[in-house]
DNA sequence: CACTTATTATTAATAACTCACAATAAGGCT
DNA sequence: AGCCTTATTGTGAGTTATTAATAATAAGTG
């Protein structure tokens, strides 16, 4: 066996890094996050705990929170969501969510790296010391987009809100 | 008198052209958001109760909602704070927030219209089809970054979290 | 002016977190 | 290996922002 700490060693010593002790929770939620992006702290609370079942709700946040703190994970919050959040940092990549689905898809940045970071300031505007730019792209996935065209022949896939 | 509906009229049309009846509640809406845009709900209810104090907080969600979806109202969701609404809206303009104080401000799209709005897909993501690009810069505003940067000389502008 | 029905007020409920403190266990030390 | 200090987690309650369910009210129509 030398196979079963693939994240398990890196998250170890990533965690150390930052003075942060290794504990079951702590890899825990970082295998779920990283086994499930894009999700909020109810969705991984369940996945984490078919590994950890024992783990509690509020320690999810509070871990979430400290790794988020500390850049581990990356946390955004779509409209009318929860807050989501995912191992994928660093990289500062953008996000699409479908209106009608929900569903996000990573976006990459268009201009390869610190895109949008320079806006362009109102004459009236004092300028912020910008440190990140989150596009947050909203539309309608292609299956949302199909079944919404479909003229109300099938009856099953109602979705009033 | 011949001013006191700069905008009263204007807002009324245009609720009418929505279907939607002339009230004082939702003129008193539109015009405490207009007379203070980024503003969360709260905020609203307290401004527009300075012209009609039996406004209920209710009441103002269900309008900035309902106002919102007609695309009245704009509304936007940073990070740790509740929602805020603006009347802009049709330009499509973004946001920087200072992660300091909160402070908003408006951002001119850079490309001058429908900017953002080609995102560049993974090659194995399922493309969506895009409305609205939301960007939302996050950073320091002047004011916060030389507040910081003095030593902690001046014991009064304390300001944890 | 009366009437119909969209709006608003009232009241209660919910979702997503946060807080305070007690219980537990990581990692250093011997 | 066992002990000890203190970071971390668990327990339980509380908060904030928002939504839901009806009853009361009032816009706009005839």
């Amino acid at each position: 066996m030398t196979e079963h700490f693939d994240g398990q060693d890196a998250w170890a010593a990533a965690l150390r890094a930052h003075g942060r002790r290794v504990t079951k929770q702590r890899l825990a939620v970082l295998a779920a996050v990283e086994r499930h992006p894009h999700s909020p702290a109810e969705s991984i609370l369940a996945a984490a705990r078919t590994e950890l079942p024992e783990l509690t709700a509020q320690s999810v946040y509070v871990v979430l929170g400290d790794l988020t703190d500390l850049h581990m994970l990356r946390r955004f919050e779509p409209p009318h969501s929860p807050a989501l959040y995912e191992t994928r940092v660093g990289d500062n990549h953008h996000h699409a969510i479908c209106i009608s689905c929900g569903r996000v898809e990573d976006v990459d940045c268009a201009v390869g790296h610190a895109p949008c970071l320079t806006p362009h300031w109102n004459p009236d505007a004092k300028p912020m010391t910008i440190q990140i730019a989150d596009v947050m792209y909203q539309g309608i996935c292609q299956e949302c987009q199909q079944a919404q065209q479909l003229p109300p022949h099938s009856p099953s896939q109602e979705k009033e809100k």
